[in-house]
DNA sequence: CGTACTTCGTTGAACGCTCAATTTTCTCGG
DNA sequence: CCGAGAAAATTGAGCGTTCAACGAAGTACG
């Protein structure tokens, strides 16, 4: 172990285990409070909270792959379960043939309705009810400088288009 | 819908939006280069990561449990894998018949060692060397905040001793 | 002592995700 | 037009996690 690793000084340390405490425990939450009350786990969600936000409810499975930065088969598994659901629609996208555009049924934005005030008040409380304004803004920023480098990533392609639109006003 | 829902404003969704990806990308990142270079997901590495910090390398299933932030069910399926690796040894406890104990095998702290370097590389490329010195204390108490509340969730209680312990030196 | 209750850990089924093919369609250079 | 390569989407196997159910061992109280 003669390494020139840079190892965690104490405070990145101390910053490191309650950055993925907090992850698990939330996520975990958020996972348990929509299963229970909703019947889907956040990630599903967030397609349909995805679709609902865009013009026609409709997006092609690619451009919806890369807002829910989702691969392509994981969002392609979770649409076949929408699918079966009746909250999301298949049909083939008439502009190129390759790709199918998934649209967000009644059915499917009625869940999503129902689903979100549960939601939002398990992040609010759980989260922004803890913070100040001030943190608010900080977590934007230190999320927003990491994804400088992750959204780089192999395999994370942004989106021209279709992300920014969505990004601007989706609820989460 | 007349709900009386606090739903999050422009910051606070933001914010979420943010976050939400920074995670997902971020634990994607790692769960792949563990998965690739070490052969085991995040989630592994931080159980035999605590085991390797806390004295003679064992600890209590529950205890193990709740200083990784995981269910009981979930680290017996686990602890079962790495035990399969020769990485765990898993004994009764003399002092409760209940209990079971989880020993970090030399050939745990070997893949552990092993695995270390590139673990923490990618971490510091992905988060800490975007960060000021300032925001890495603003992330630990943004977490913190949250954790006031998520540790109390149902299922997640604070182990009085060796919680501590282990969390002041752990490496993640 | 014995009954009820709690804690600890495990198990199996169901489900979601990853990874490596595979198919179909589009694009581009010749 | 044709062939090579890229892009879009799907599929199935393997793995990890969740959930509910269970057995075994400790605790509290009459």
């Amino acid at each position: 172990m003669d390494d020139d690793t840079r190892w965690l000084n104490p405070d990145e340390r101390g910053a490191w285990l309650s950055f993925v405490a907090m992850v698990s425990l939330l996520e975990a939450a958020l996972d348990r409070q929509l299963q229970r009350d909703a019947g889907m786990p956040h990630a599903y969600y967030r397609i349909l909270a995805m679709l609902s936000e865009v013009p026609g409810r409709t997006l092609r499975m690619s451009d919806l792959a890369s807002i829910t930065h989702s691969s392509q088969s994981r969002l392609s598994h979770a649409v076949a379960r929408l699918e079966r659901n009746g909250w999301v629609r298949r049909r083939p996208c008439p502009d190129d043939g390759r790709s199918t555009l998934a649209e967000l049924t009644s059915a499917g934005y009625a869940a999503l309705a129902a689903a979100a005030p549960g939601h939002v008040h398990c992040v609010r409380e759980n989260l922004f009810d803890r913070l100040t304004p001030e943190q608010v803004g900080q977590l934007r920023d230190i999320c927003q400088a990491a994804l400088s480098r992750l959204a780089a990533e192999p395999g994370v392609i942004p989106i021209p288009g279709a992300c920014k639109a969505v990004t601007d006003t989706a609820m989460g």
